[in-house]
RNA sequence: GGCGGGGUAGCCAAGUGGUAAGGCAGGGCUCUGCAAAAGCCUCAUCCGUCGGUUCGAUUCCGACCCUCGCCUCCA
């Protein structure tokens, strides 16, 4: 079965075909951060569906180069940049690097190439050449260059592939009122902004006179300087489909004369508590603000992951609590694993068995299913449902433990967890001497502190002498200080919460 | 006004022309000295409302109600 994609371009969802004649390679450009704030969970369910689409493809076998654009200047960053009196790369490089923490933090592979428009300006002011050489741009009155909607559709060229438009129905809008730029028709979009005081040192020279370049101009420019004048995959929120993903396609097209896109992929928003999110509302949170909360970038990863891509999202922080439990169970089989197996997670090279077997097939056929996310869960979970019932009945071998490890692995590869490989800190209850090799916690990869450890012992050592009062006291002690135990039968188990 | 998504259990969320995945919460049970953020089991006669097509519809069609988004800052 091959992967399917629901295409903005044709409506539809098909399938996946590489450009490349060797079908191996592909191309994908993510339409990425403006940098003048912290990114928003809104912003971050885009990132991480970005990121499933890359795994995916990965997955499937496809060499994938993955090109993230970082929008470094731009109005807002402007403003923001004079109020506060500092330099653009000052400002900019701050955003940028806590993005790119928080990218990390939610478990999102790298992208290879992270262009920034800044350090593009020549490629920018050689497509727009480009275009006014083809006769659908043209400098203004203000020292401005526009893109002209009406030039370009006299190629024969089509404006309005991602969605049905019609230019004399839509609203003019108030905002079009605020434009003091001189364009010949309210649909034009500025492809370089002519200097203007407020810009301060924020400027460039180019054949045009000084100025910027226009907010759709440096995704053009980079994606086809990093990926060619056609390449496979676009995506980005469905809110950009108009105008920025439409401009780019007609300046693109406009310049090049060949399609710029073949799969474009937009994900839908998110409300929070059931609301648009909103800073007055109170439901507007970074994921900074979501980890001074208490919880981890694993967490709202999953979260965002529970549900299909093209379907508005509800984020909740019950959500977010129960993605907490959720996490856990699967964690907590992964460690029974574990134990079982008893050995070093590394290569392993046993037979895999056929529940693993069919499970990960579901699991594949599923995913390909234009990122069927939420029965790729439902495949996990009842898998893991079925090992835990082994476990508990002792019917599993050592090799059915690697083999379902192994396929977790796999598993994970798509879903980007990273969930601790390693055993729950386990103590032989009679000498209260911990079996080497067994030594980190389930959650996280911390070890226990001295004065845990301490406890711990005393516990034990209370228990041995039934003074189960001293006993559930320390347990209680345990508890307020962030780690939970449990009474195995084959020992005690030490976790942090 | 134009265009486009949605309404499935307490919450989140898949799905199908033949009688509803999964997760969280809840309930029951098991293990336990007692516990457990441990495990198992259980939990929608029903899929916004009203009509229609059909042997049969939550799924297709029509109308209506509600809700969300885009319409030149926007993930």
């Amino acid at each position: 079965m091959a992967l399917k994609l629901f295409n903005t371009l044709t409506r539809s969802v098909q399938e996946f075909t590489p450009l490349d004649p060797q079908k191996k390679k592909v191309g994908m450009y993510c339409c990425g951060p403006t940098v003048y704030d912290f990114a928003h969970i809104g912003n971050w369910r885009t990132f991480v569906f970005a990121d499933l689409v890359r795994r995916t493809l990965e997955f499937s076998g496809y060499d994938v180069t993955h090109v993230m654009n970082i929008t470094d200047v731009e109005d807002k960053i402007i403003k923001r940049v004079r109020e506060q009196k500092t330099t653009l790369r000052e400002f900019t490089g701050k955003f940028e690097a806590a993005f790119l923490d928080d990218l990390k933090a939610l478990g999102c592979r790298e992208p290879h190439q992270k262009p920034r428009a800044t350090e593009h300006i020549a490629e920018i002011i050689a497509l727009i050449e480009k275009l006014v050489a083809r006769g659908v741009a043209y400098k203004a009155a203000d020292g401005s260059v526009y893109f002209s909607i009406e030039k370009y559709r006299g190629c024969g060229c089509c404006y309005g592939q991602l969605l049905k438009l019609n230019l004399d129905e839509m609203r003019a809008g108030e905002r079009v009122a605020s434009d003091e730029y001189e364009k010949e028709s309210v649909a034009d979009f500025a492809l370089w902004k002519a200097r203007v005081p407020d810009d301060g040192e924020v400027f460039w020279p180019s054949p045009f006179g000084e100025g910027r370049p226009g907010w759709h101009i440096e995704c053009s420019a980079m994606s086809i300087k990093a990926l060619g004048e056609t390449f496979d995959l676009h995506l980005g929120g469905e809110d950009l489909k108009f105008p920025h993903h439409e401009d780019e396609i007609a300046q693109s097209e406009g310049a090049t004369g060949k399609p710029f896109v073949k799969y474009w992929l937009h994900g839908a928003h998110l409300l929070v508590e059931g609301k648009k999110m909103s800073k007055s509302l109170g439901n507007f949170f970074t994921l900074r603000d979501l980890l001074a909360k208490g919880f981890t970038g694993r967490e709202v990863r999953y979260l965002l992951l529970t549900a299909h891509y093209r379907e508005t999202f509800n984020f909740t922080l019950d959500g977010l609590a129960g993605a907490k439990s959720a996490l856990s169970r699967i964690q907590e089989c992964l460690s029974k694993l574990l134990e079982f197996w008893d050995n070093e997670i590394g290569e392993i090279n046993v037979p895999i068995d056929s529940r693993d077997e069919i499970a990960l097939k579901k699991f594949t056929e599923a995913l390909q299913d234009d990122l069927n996310i939420s029965q790729v869960w439902g495949v996990v979970f009842e898998w893991i449902r079925e090992l835990n019932r082994s476990l508990a009945q002792e019917i599993l071998s050592k090799n059915s433990a690697a083999s379902a490890l192994a396929t977790w692995k796999r598993m994970d590869g798509v879903l980007g967890l990273s969930l601790s490989l390693k055993s729950a800190l386990r103590m032989n209850e009679v000498t209260g001497v911990a079996p080497s090799g067994i030594l980190a916690e389930v959650r996280g990869d911390e070890e226990a502190p001295p004065e845990i450890r301490s406890l711990l012992m005393q516990r034990i050592e209370a228990r041995k002498a039934k003074d189960f009062k001293r006993s559930d006291a320390i347990r209680d002690e345990l508890k307020a200080k962030g780690w939970v135990i449990e009474d195995t039968p084959k020992g005690i188990k030490l976790k942090k919460i």
